[in-house]
DNA sequence: CTGTTAGCGCATTCAG
DNA sequence: CTGAATGCGCTAACAG
């Protein structure tokens, strides 16, 4: 079970390691057609593998690429994790992985790791992706994902937050549901772009200008300001009926929960829609309308967009790109 | 922003190589107080980190922990992933992430080449613990997490299925459920420690020696089969309640939807618990009764018992041992 | 076509 | 206490 070299193998087939490094990359038309088939058997018989990290050092390019996530446990995350990896694996990079668990300091951290690992390439999920220690990144070699800087220096790809909401606010008031009934439920937007994009969408869609119809809940305690808020929404008696619409899935939990202690329930006393697709969305009674992202390819996207720059030895210093995916509205029972 | 070498700052510092390397190491002794501060300020100075790539190759030991998951997507896993993350980086080590999204064969080629990768140690989250691939696994720097082997050759770290589920069936039948009428509900058990376990907790609470109270559903499909088999025990009418037991928190969701299908509700007409505690099954109503399980410390404690055994140079050759962590009830409403 | 020879950045003897 | 030399496994010129 020892472990092989580059020089065992070149002695066992009575050749130079230069050449043996040279079968291992390909380099075929630099050997007789014997010399090759020869270690094509010797590496089989072996089963010699070279190793990745006297490769790294020797080229400078060990074909890792740093991931950093803002919180693993999100379910969005963790799709988009596994798209990555797949998509890596595809191409023949491994990936180290470093999770910030929401927290900015943490971020800082795992970046510099990530940077002093000499990883070929980084893709990084921010908490916060106006953190000062992106401006040492270059765009050359890093995309980031979900979450953009509101001046794009690196290549970001991001789900379509505007006009997903935009349209399904706009479907909803097809469905009835007049301006002044709507309301935008969300984590304190804090500078978070998804959440101001959605926002966004749903100002536009609404025409609503003014703050007055964003509610904001937190993600810890009881928030027993938001239930009174919404049970002042809903005492409002007005001809229409409510809409709610939440920034994403636990927000929608938090406002199922305040319904539930209200004693309201959808979609005859009020409609509900949601970003983001979880399973028991489908599965509650009635099921929740959302906008479904495809997760997993926003992971392939980035792998794909980066690794494209990694190997484009010429063209450096690309100019930053915005990609935006499409998403998709799950109509369901709930408005 | 170029790259600086052990040999600039011990140019720098006017001092050589071997001194830099030993200050890195932290052999103080082998240098006078003057140089010693010589090296911290210049290190800071220059911001110098030394390289991982080159010390992994110097020293054969890179200190990274390669980690095998059967299914990042699943809400468990990425928890459990979170807690190896956050230990690995308190004792150092960087974790290169690997994925198999439930697929045997591709957990083969996920371990094999981690192995490639000269990683210190590997943490796997089988797919299949049955794997041949473990086999060619050495105790001394691995663990197994989740999902155990018949024969246990690997340090295994898993919950404690077999009582959490034996305990929590008794409560249910203290709360007048009869063992006649209580049913469990899994996937189909395909050798599955973690299913097997729970079963055989259930049939140890309830006294059942057959097969005749499990109901299998799959995940995907319509599961039309399943529908209809809960269909016939809730028309059996005996004097008892019906408590159904699942699982997991996907299968739950099936079995909810199928209740829903057929008009009936919990815990009127029937009672329900699970193993895992999903954020949902507490806002729902009523909320579910169910097993929960501290997947985050387990990762830690995965990483901690790694690196015990690696870094205990003299001691090798461990004995496998299997190490169940403790799980708690969560009493809601749903029986 | 094939072999020799330097490094890649660091750790580790072994002398001084 | 300090430094020169050597090697980790591999790649990349450069010679032959």
């Amino acid at each position: 079970m020892e472990k092989l070299t580059i020089k065992d193998i070149a002695r066992l087939a009575d050749v130079s390691t230069a050449t043996v490094s040279n079968y291992l990359n390909g380099n075929y038309s630099r050997m007789s057609e014997k010399t090759r088939k020869r270690l094509s058997d010797m590496i089989r018989e072996t089963n010699y593998v070279p190793s990745s990290v006297a490769r790294g050092l020797a080229t400078n390019n060990n074909k890792t690429i740093g991931v950093s996530v803002a919180d693993i446990t999100n379910p969005f995350t963790s799709t988009v994790l596994s798209g990555i990896y797949d998509a890596c694996g595809k191409l023949g990079y491994t990936v180290v992985f470093t999770n910030a668990s929401s927290d900015s300091q943490i971020e800082i951290d795992n970046v510099n790791k990530l940077k002093h690992q000499e990883v070929s390439g980084l893709i990084i999920d921010p908490v916060d992706a106006e953190n000062a220690i992106f401006k040492t990144l270059n765009n050359d070699s890093t995309v980031m994902i979900d979450r953009q800087a509101a001046a794009v220096r690196i290549d970001s790809i991001v789900t379509d937050n505007f006009n997903a909401v935009s349209q399904f606010i706009g479907d909803m008031k097809k469905s009835g549901y007049a301006d002044e009934d709507l309301y935008f439920i969300s984590w304190p937007l804090q500078n978070v772009s998804t959440r101001m994009e959605r926002y966004r969408g749903f100002k536009s869609a609404t025409g609503i200008t003014d703050d007055s119809h964003l509610i904001l809940v937190d993600d810890v305690g009881d928030n027993e300001y938001f239930v009174s808020q919404i049970k002042q929404i809903m005492n409002k008696k007005r001809n229409g009926k409510v809409g709610f619409f939440t920034m994403n899935g636990r927000v929608l939990l938090h406002l199922l929960k305040a319904m539930q202690k209200l004693g309201y329930r959808y979609p005859d006393d009020v409609g509900i829609g949601s970003y983001e697709d979880l399973d028991w969305m489908e599965i509650i009674q009635p099921g929740i309308s959302c906008i479904h992202q495809d997760s997993f390819n926003l992971g392939v996207n980035a792998v794909n967009t980066l690794v494209h720059k990694l190997q484009d030895e010429k063209t450096k210093h690309f100019v930053p790109q915005l990609i935006e995916v499409p998403t998709m509205i799950k109509k369901r029972g709930s408005y």
